[in-house]
DNA sequence: ACAGAGTCATTTACGAGTAAAACACATGCT
DNA sequence: AGCATGTGTTTTACTCGTAAATGACTCTGT
């Protein structure tokens, strides 16, 4: 649309020729070396390709963490590409509609501080969103009596609505986009995702006590 | 640095409030909706409080997806902060080592255009990037003799030695990053991420045959 | 009551990315 | 040969995000 970022490639790439260097039957060193991290890697991805690639010139490293950091910044990029399908439809950006939706699901007013944070980004990035959403009439913003500092800002009815009708077909779309993996596999992958999650914000994530 | 995006928030976000709404040991029906997809969900990420939020104000919609892509996107997130502490320190940012990676991983030189596809990124923010790298005198540039439209871009001494310092300063921050969790739950995710990333290539990558 | 410090939000200046147009050149067809 | 078409790369116009400065206001201590 507009705004979509589109970053990606951590070390990801994609290999223009020996795609499948190493047979899956009869698996070289390097294919040895990268299955050490996988597991029983029998498919192949790009990021598969690039961790073969840095193994050709540079046997030394440890290219573990690759394949997790690699794949899912590669994930999060074609994920967000295809999120972005449908809100295109509704004539949003993701980023507006992370605000719309969470005016929705915390169900109250929020203040522009306090959507910023729920949406990790930066106050002046918000600001800039609630007016344009202002303007298109999906969200209101009231002062506060006691702090004229402080507006609080609410979805109006238009903007529910809106949200209401984009988060199923939104949902619908990416559970169709998640199908290649059966039920057992996503749920382990939800699962590892919110452990590392959990220990990423642990570690990275606000301190903010 | 200066481009840093910091797109996160899928349906991301921080609940202000009730943080651990339903206690872990005696899970009430919020939790065991979340519980659902992700197993059994011991520990509390944020997109945990996102699901639960949105149990609250919709109660029929599939949340499911959301375990999945959400969390992608915001470890992304994460992620990609975290792993531009080291770059910065040699002044570059993610998108210009991704350029100086690919080089140094192929081990060849490359035309702007195939940067471009392996880097997953425009055309034009390569060029923009290689500018900047040829005057940092990191990369150089040479016509090709036969089709003077192309461009061979290969790494000077000074960028190949700086990718092989810089590489093994991320790879160890990136393994202290990953330590959250143990080599085996590593070990599942790169596979289970590769298995995801593989599917998502085929659906959305490019279908370029 | 008032100065100073802190906080919330917005504005400003600027950098980076994108899409689309523009170039520069090669290639195929007649 | 000569022109249309296609491809590789760069340029242009524009958007969005950020960091830092600013404005507006509250709160605390004296």
């Amino acid at each position: 649309m507009t705004a979509g970022n589109g970053r990606a490639a951590a070390t990801g790439g994609e290999d223009a020729d020996g795609r499948e260097a190493a047979g899956p039957g009869a698996p070289g060193p390097a294919a040895a070396a990268a299955g050490a991290v996988v597991g029983r890697g029998r498919v192949s991805d790009t990021v598969a390709g690039v961790v073969r690639q840095w193994h050709a010139v540079r046997p030394d490293i440890d290219t573990g963490p690759m394949e997790i950091i690699g794949r899912v910044n590669r994930c999060a990029a074609l994920l967000q590409q295809a999120e972005d399908a449908p809100l295109r439809r509704a004539g949003l950006t993701r980023p507006e509609f992370d605000v719309l939706g969470t005016l929705r699901r915390t169900g109250h007013e929020l203040t522009p501080g306090e959507i910023a944070r729920e949406t990790f980004s930066s106050g002046a990035a918000v600001t800039k969103r609630l007016k344009q959403l202002t303007e298109r009439g999906l969200v209101e913003r009231r002062g506060d009596t006691r702090d004229r500092r402080v507006a609080h800002v609410r979805l109006t009815d238009a903007g529910r609505d809106l949200v209401d009708a984009v988060l199923p077909e939104q949902l619908t779309y990416e559970t169709a986009v998640l199908s290649g993996l059966d039920g057992q596999e996503q749920s382990r992958l939800a699962s590892l995702l919110g452990e590392l999650l959990f220990q990423l914000e642990g570690r990275l994530g606000a301190p903010r006590g």
